[in-house]
DNA sequence: GCATAATAAACTGTATACAGTTTTGCGCAC
DNA sequence: GTGCGCAAAACTGTATACAGTTTATTATGC
């Protein structure tokens, strides 16, 4: 049963790919992202697949390409496993992400092209007018394209890619961190461009390491209102689709009987020696 | 047929892994890596199923995952490409590269133990010994490894995980770049480690530096060494398996008709749209 | 009642089948 | 000889079948 895609074809801007295992990889990839399945969970290929009207066979393709992107994990012979939510693992994210930005805006630096900053500006005035009215999980999109495009601005999409692999995997824990309030960081991004476009490298990286650097205790308070949040069932959008409870069917494989608020040993997946 | 694999099961150090998606893996991107895919080149998956006497399915999924590594391209509905030489790509890589070794240095300076400076200058010895006697791929493989351990010690095995990335995909360039000179670089891995050992962050940040930097010229001058070098039927460890050329049966596919000496403009890849 | 062993169900990893599309090869007009 | 169009072959993407293993369940002994 192909399962005749929506209307069939023609690929507008509306309908998604075509590819059914490149529709498997964007659907899990947002789940994955936004720990809709349970940390360290095992995922049920059979109901899966049956959730996505696909079979196995792409399914596991866009598994094992989640795989690589350290967005799930994979135990051989035991099957595919939800990312674990490691304290270490997220510090390490976050210590690499600063140690990317600080080496995008420094080279930023020497090639933001007046057309950029020009481009750039109007983004931020963007941002601002949805400082109000969006949604956090909006406000966190600007945020991070905001960044990604300071990459783009190096012309390195080595760099953009590798930041955006990092910003994938930690976009939970800023959103986690971010709930409650409602920071403005219009004014360090203002002056972050404003550096930038005077080449001025120092100013600009030592703006970029104060607004991306997290002390490691707040990054692990993060981590731990993410596990309480996951547990009471809330996460980003997790209005959309059929509800906060993970998606792997009626869920008879739940994480485990440890405790959610312990995020300071949290891990209980079966630690994959695989990859 | 299942093709009973070497000595069925136990997994000893000898033999492979077990599973077969986990081997195709294996091979497919040792290939990857050292170019025995001419670029561009359409993956032929029925041949190198044959190949590699296997079926399909488990190929395709280890395809997926070098996909997501860069090491292959995928172009929806016509298949898996090897990936193109692509000077753009290959001087993102280097700069890529730079800057994350830079980082790690700088974290390895506040991190290093007296136990891993030990075993350092241990690894240096043993590096200096094998600077006569082992072929350049051994030393190549040397060299990649002091840098790693370097990302090891500091703990983050995510700017690991990317330093392996980025080193991967850099490997066949540097080895082309190895070939002909015997570089002594003995001595500025000591005086790095000695930095290291000192906490002196600015010297071992410095040194690093001029270690890794190459000047954009001298990288083109590299890839297109290696692109003659990749059509005159010589890489890596080109000896073993079945010879130079493209391991994908009689390879009707050639990369195209392109002069094999304009490494300036390179890739005859269909530019993906994927990833 | 609790731990343990045996049995059944479920699930993963892989091979194969098949439909639809792309590519190749050939014939023909010019 | 060269370009175009059509038919055949080849290939990709996906579904399904199946064997072997893992997990869950029931039965049993203490």
């Amino acid at each position: 049963m192909p399962e005749i895609l929506q209307t069939t074809g023609r690929e507008t801007a509306q309908e998604g790919p075509t590819q059914l295992s490149q529709r498997a990889y964007d659907r899990l990839r947002e789940m994955a992202i936004n720990y809709r399945f349970r940390p360290g969970e095992r995922l049920n290929e059979g109901a899966l697949a049956k959730e996505l009207q696909i079979s196995r066979t792409p399914l596991r393709e866009a598994m094992h390409r989640l795989v690589s992107e350290g967005l799930l994990q994979s135990v051989g012979g035991r099957g595919f496993f939800a990312r674990p939510l490691d304290v270490k693992e997220v510090c390490d994210l976050y210590e690499a992400r600063l140690a990317l930005e600080t080496a995008i805006v420094r080279l930023a630096c020497g090639r933001a092209s007046r057309d950029w900053l020009e481009a750039m500006h109007g983004y931020l005035d963007r941002s601002v007018s949805a400082h109000e009215s969006e949604p956090l999980e909006r406000l966190l999109e600007l945020d991070e394209g905001f960044h990604e495009r300071i990459a783009e601005c190096t012309g390195n999409l080595e760099l953009l890619r590798m930041l955006r692999s990092i910003n994938a995997r930690i976009h939970f824990f800023r959103w986690v961190d971010m709930q409650g309030r409602r920071d403005n960081t219009q004014a360090e991004h203002r002056a972050l461009i404003a550096a930038i476009g005077q080449g001025d490298a120092e100013t600009a990286v030592g703006i970029a390491h104060s607004h991306v650097a997290r002390r490691q205790d707040q990054i692990i308070d993060g981590i731990r209102e993410g596990y309480a949040r996951l547990y009471m069932g809330e996460g980003p959008q997790a209005a959309s689709g059929e509800g906060p409870q993970a998606a792997s069917g009626e869920g008879p494989q739940a994480a485990s009987g440890e405790s959610p608020q312990a995020a300071g040993r949290v891990s209980n997946s079966p630690s994959p020696e695989d990859q």
